[in-house]
Order: structure tokens, then C-alpha cells, then sequence
DNA sequence: AACAGCACCTGTAGGC
DNA sequence: TGCCTACAGGTGCTGT
């Protein structure tokens, strides 16, 4: 489900919401919602104040007061509540309870969803890519690839660039004009410069707007987001594109749907 | 190295 | 209503 603007956007709303409350006791209700041991992660929670909630690509970063760090994976479901609905309560899978009685949920239907304690921050969330949010780190990455991997396939890598989803690689790739099976080694100088700017520029328009919400995404405080009225390709499979009028195509590439125009981007 | 395929899970939508 | 299939915003593993 979610992807960078989506986790940003709820990484904002927890600074708001639960900054600087004291974990009274944490209780999980599905056991590999948590990776490692559950025990360890329970006690080294409780009685612990947070002190900085972060974001480094998908991942939410919680720091507590005595330096321990977990993070947060939301993979396709997962969602962070502060109250439950009905169907909130059916895939409760974490629960923390405050000390000022109040509470967080960490919800997820489809169980993918991940919470892991990592040694420290510096330690946590290994072998990710540079962050894809300015553009300079974003070219510096694209001139670097040789890769004959499809262009579509290397967005979504974790490793080249953290944070770009399904949603967001076709939406950069369609703004700079770009075939999704491009093989990144033959993109030309012009078109990773392009690239570059398109990228942080989809992104961020999207954190403007809350992230994308076309089934479970909702914001911490529940609310939708926006952005999925603005998409010019994701979901519009045979629709007109809004540049030339082609029917969009979807493809599968990865084993990902992949969208885009066949005459705006050509291989 | 790179890729396909599948595993992890559940819910929903569409065809019949 | 029910049954079946396909599909979903993510990642990680295995085998070729």
C-alpha cells in the first residue's frame, strides 16, 4: 500500500500525535507481525518514552528515550490507528498503550507488515538507497547505472533509490517520457536528467497532497489522501492519456502492473 | 548477475 | 447466493 509520500505523511501526523508519550505496555496479538524476538521487543518498549519518530524510505523510525530504535514496515496493509473501528479491530496484529491511557495500532489485514527493534538508528534499515527526495542524489544514482534491468525494475529496487513504489515509478516514468522497459543502461544522458527532476517532483507533489489512497491508505488521522486524483497513468489502463488522447497501457513487468502511454513514452 | 516464480496473507471485485 | 479466478500500493527467498 503505502509508499514514500504515504509514510511520510503518517510519520508527520505520529510527531503531532504520540511525540514524547511513554509506552506503558505493548501487546501482540499476531507474532511475525514482529521479527525477532517478541519478548525482547515487548520488554525493551514498555516504560520507554519516544523521543523522535523518523522516516528513511517505507520505513517509520521510532527512537526511545534510552536510545533503542524499532522500526515500523507498513508492506501493502498495514496501517497505524489511534482508534479502531470495526473493521480495525479484526486485524489488530500490535498494540501500544500509553501512559496517558491513550493508544496505537498497528492494523494489517493481509499480515505482510513488519515491526523489528534494531540496535540503533545508525544500525537499522541496512542496504537501502539514497533517499529519492533531491533531485542532484536522484541523477547522481541514474548516471551511475549500467544495469540492463528494465527502468521500472530499478525504481522499485530498495537498494538504488529507498522509497519509490509501484504507484509513483510509472507516474516519474510517464512525466519524464520514459518506456517503463527501457533498459536503465540505454537511458540517455537527457533522459536521467529528466528522470532526476520527475522523480522527487512526483513524490513530493504527492506528500502535498497526503499520498494516494485507491483502497485501504489512510492518513494516522484517517483521512484519505488526495494525490489519486492527479494520477496521469496508475490505475488508468485504457483510458485516454491527457497528453496525446493514446489509450494507456498496463503491462505487467516484474510481476508488477506497470502503466504508461505508447506514444508519450517509446522505447 | 539477473530474472522468473512463488511465498507470505486477506479482502474484494467480476464472471458465471 | 455461491463458487471461482484475478488482482492488490511490498519484499524476500529459491532455483535457473
Amino acid at each position: 500500500m503505502p509508499e514514500l509520500p504515504e509514510v511520510e505523511t503518517i510519520v508527520r501526523e505520529l510527531r503531532q500525535q504520540v511525540m514524547g508519550k511513554t509506552i506503558a505496555r505493548v501487546s501482540v496479538h499476531w507474532e511475525r507481525s514482529v521479527q525477532g524476538q517478541v519478548d525482547e521487543f515487548k520488554r525493551r518498549l514498555a516504560g520507554m518514552a519516544i523521543s523522535a519518530i523518523s522516516r528513511r524510505g517505507k520505513f517509520i523510525g521510532f527512537e526511545l528515550h534510552d536510545g533503542t530504535f524499532f522500526t515500523i514496515h507498513l508492506r501493502m496493509t498495514g496501517k497505524l490507528v489511534q482508534k479502531l473501528d470495526a473493521a480495525g479491530q479484526k486485524h489488530v496484529r500490535v498494540e501500544f498503550r500509553f501512559q496517558d491511557g491513550s493508544a496505537l495500532y498497528f492494523v494489517d489485514a493481509r499480515k505482510f507488515g513488519r515491526l523489528r527493534l534494531w540496535p540503533c538508528q545508525s544500525q537499522s534499515c541496512p542496504n537501502l538507497g539514497p533517499e529519492p527526495l533531491n533531485p542532484a542524489s536522484v541523477l547522481s544514482v541514474l548516471f551511475g547505472l549500467s544495469t540492463r534491468r528494465p527502468v521500472k525494475t530499478v525504481l522499485l529496487d530498495q537498494t538504488v533509490l529507498a522509497g519509490v513504489g509501484n504507484i509513483y515509478a510509472d507516474e516519474a516514468l510517464y512525466a519524464a517520457g520514459i518506456h517503463p522497459l527501457t533498459p536503465a543502461a540505454r537511458l540517455s544522458a537527457g533522459q536521467r536528467r529528466k528522470l532526476s527532476r520527475s522523480v522527487p517532483k512526483v513524490l513530493k507533489q504527492a506528500i502535498r497532497r497526503r499520498g494516494t489512497t485507491l483502497r485501504d491508505y489512510r492518513t494516522l488521522a484517517d483521512r484519505s489522501g488526495e494525490n489519486q486524483e492527479y494520477l496521469q497513468v496508475y490505475g488508468r489502463a485504457d483510458q485516454p492519456c491527457f497528453t496525446c488522447g493514446a489509450p494507456i497501457e498496463k503491462i505487467r513487468i516484474a510481476g508488477r502492473s506497470s502503466h504508461f502511454c505508447p506514444c508519450c513514452q517509446k522505447l
